[in-house]
DNA sequence: CGGTGTGAATGCTTTCACAGCC
DNA sequence: GGCTGTGAAAGCATTCACACCG
C-alpha cells in the first residue's frame, strides 16, 4: 500500500474517531460529510487509499471500515466502536477478507508514552480515563520538584526529571506530552530529542525545535488557528 | 491584500509565536528554516504574502515581521516580541508604512473567550499565565457543577452551565475552549454553536459536528496524528 | 557574496463526472 | 435510485531558478 498523504491522514484519524463513536452498522459518504463538514469527493478518496474494495452501493460497514483505518494508520490497538448495552456482539471478530494482509499485529501492544512536567496541565493528563480504549497508554511521568512526583495519585509511576532519559530507555517509550514551563521547553525538548523518542504533542507556549515531528496544541496556538480562520 | 490559504495560515501562526520568543533583532529566512524545519521557499512564500515589501538583502526586521503577520492574520492585541532588559523601545509603535491599510484597529480589545467544563483540565486552563501577552482573554468559565464554580478560584467569574447563553451573549464572548466530559461534549457544542460562538477548541475526545470551526486538541487525537507520521 | 521576491515548473489534493454495482 | 470507486480536469501549494538589491 502507497503511503498515505498528510491531510488524508489526519482526516482519516478523525474518521476513526468518529466511527468508535458511531452507533450504526452502516455508513454512507453523505453521512460522514455532513457530521464533518468535508466534501463527499475527499470521503471517498481517502477511503480509495485503504484499498479496502468493499463499500459497495450502500455504504460502509462501520466496524470493518474503521478497522481498515486503524491497520492503514498502523494503530495497534484500536479504539473499539463505543458499547451502548444494544451492541451485541455485532462484530467482535471482524470477518477478515480474503485478500486481508495478515490482521496479526492488531492487538500489537499499546504505544508507550509519557508526561513531562507535573503542573496543573500535566497533573490533567493523569486522569486514566482520557487514554482508555485508545491506543495509547501512559507508563511515566516527570517532573523536576519531587514534591510533586511524590503526592501526585497516578496508576503509573512518577519520576524526578534527572531520570527522564533511563526510563525512556528502559521502557522504550515513543511518544512524549510536554508540559513543562514554556522557559524550559527547549531544553527538556532537546533531551526527549536525544532520548529517541518518536513524537512530541506540546502544551507549552514555547515553539519548539526539534529533529522530530512535533504537534502544537497550547492553548493560545490553537485559538490563534482558529482566529484567523475567519 | 488577498485571502491567505491555510497551510501557510497555519505556518505564520507558528512563525509569529517563533519571532516573539526571539531575542535578536534581524532575522534570515534560513535561520527560520533551521528552527521550524520548514523549507525556504515556503518561508519567503509565506513572508511575500504579507506585502510587507521589506526585508532586502539582509533578512527581515524581526519586530516588524511579527507585526506585519498579526496584522494579517487580524490579531488584534499581539503578543510582543519576548522583553529581557536589553530589548529597549524597540518598535513600540512600528513605522506603519505608507500604503497602511488603516491600522488603527491594532491596539483592539483582546478576544473573549471561555472555558466551558471544570473538570481537572478545564481547571487547569484557569491559570491566567497561560493567556498573558496573548491575543485572548479568558472572562468566563462554566459547569455543570455548581459545586465547582464556587469553589475553584480565578481572575474572571465561573458560572452554572445554565448559564451559557445568556453569559456568551452578554459578554460578547467569541472562542471556547470546551472541556466537558466526551458524553456531553455534542449537546454542549451545539449551545454554543447557537450562541454565535466563532470557533471551539475540542479537549474532548469526541469528535463534534458543529457549523463552526473546531481545533481538535484531545491528548489521543494529538498522539495518534503523531503516530501515523513515522 | 548573502539575502529577498517572484515567474515558471512541478507535484499534490480536491473536485468533477460518470461507469459500474446493488 | 442511491452509492462507491476512479479516470481526467482543475485548483493549490511547494520547489526551482534567477533577477535584483545592499
Amino acid at each position: 500500500m502507497k503511503p498515505i498523504p498528510e491531510p488524508s491522514r489526519r482526516r482519516l484519524v478523525t474518521l476513526a474517531a468518529l466511527l468508535s463513536q458511531q452507533q450504526t452498522e452502516k455508513i454512507t459518504s453523505v453521512t460522514i460529510a455532513s457530521l464533518t463538514g468535508w466534501s463527499q469527493s475527499v470521503i471517498r478518496r481517502d477511503i480509495a487509499l485503504l484499498e479496502l474494495r468493499a463499500g459497495v452501493s450502500n455504504g460502509y460497514r462501520v466496524s470493518q471500515l474503521h478497522d481498515a483505518i486503524c491497520e492503514a494508520l498502523h494503530i495497534g490497538t484500536a479504539s473499539e466502536p463505543v458499547s451502548t448495552s444494544q451492541a451485541g456482539m455485532k462484530s467482535s471478530a471482524a470477518e477478515s477478507r480474503l485478500e486481508g494482509s495478515g490482521t496479526k499485529g492488531s492487538r500489537a501492544l499499546a504505544h508507550k508514552c509519557c508526561i513531562v512536567g507535573l503542573g496543573r496541565l500535566g497533573a490533567a493528563l493523569l486522569e486514566a480515563s482520557i487514554f482508555e480504549r485508545s491506543p495509547f497508554r501512559v507508563v511515566a511521568g516527570f517532573d523536576a520538584s519531587v514534591n510533586r512526583t511524590e503526592v501526585l495519585r497516578s496508576t503509573f509511576p512518577l519520576y524526578p526529571l534527572s531520570q527522564l532519559e533511563s526510563v525512556i530507555a528502559r521502557e522504550g517509550i515513543e511518544y512524549a506530552l510536554l508540559a513543562v514551563p514554556d522557559a524550559s521547553a527547549q531544553i527538556t525538548a532537546d533531551r526527549l530529542a536525544k532520548s529517541g523518542i518518536k513524537g512530541i504533542v506540546n502544551y507549552t507556549g514555547a515553539v519548539l525545535t526539534a529533529p522530530l515531528p512535533v504537534e502544537n496544541v497550547a492553548p493560545v496556538t490553537a485559538l490563534t488557528n482558529l482566529l484567523s480562520q475567519s
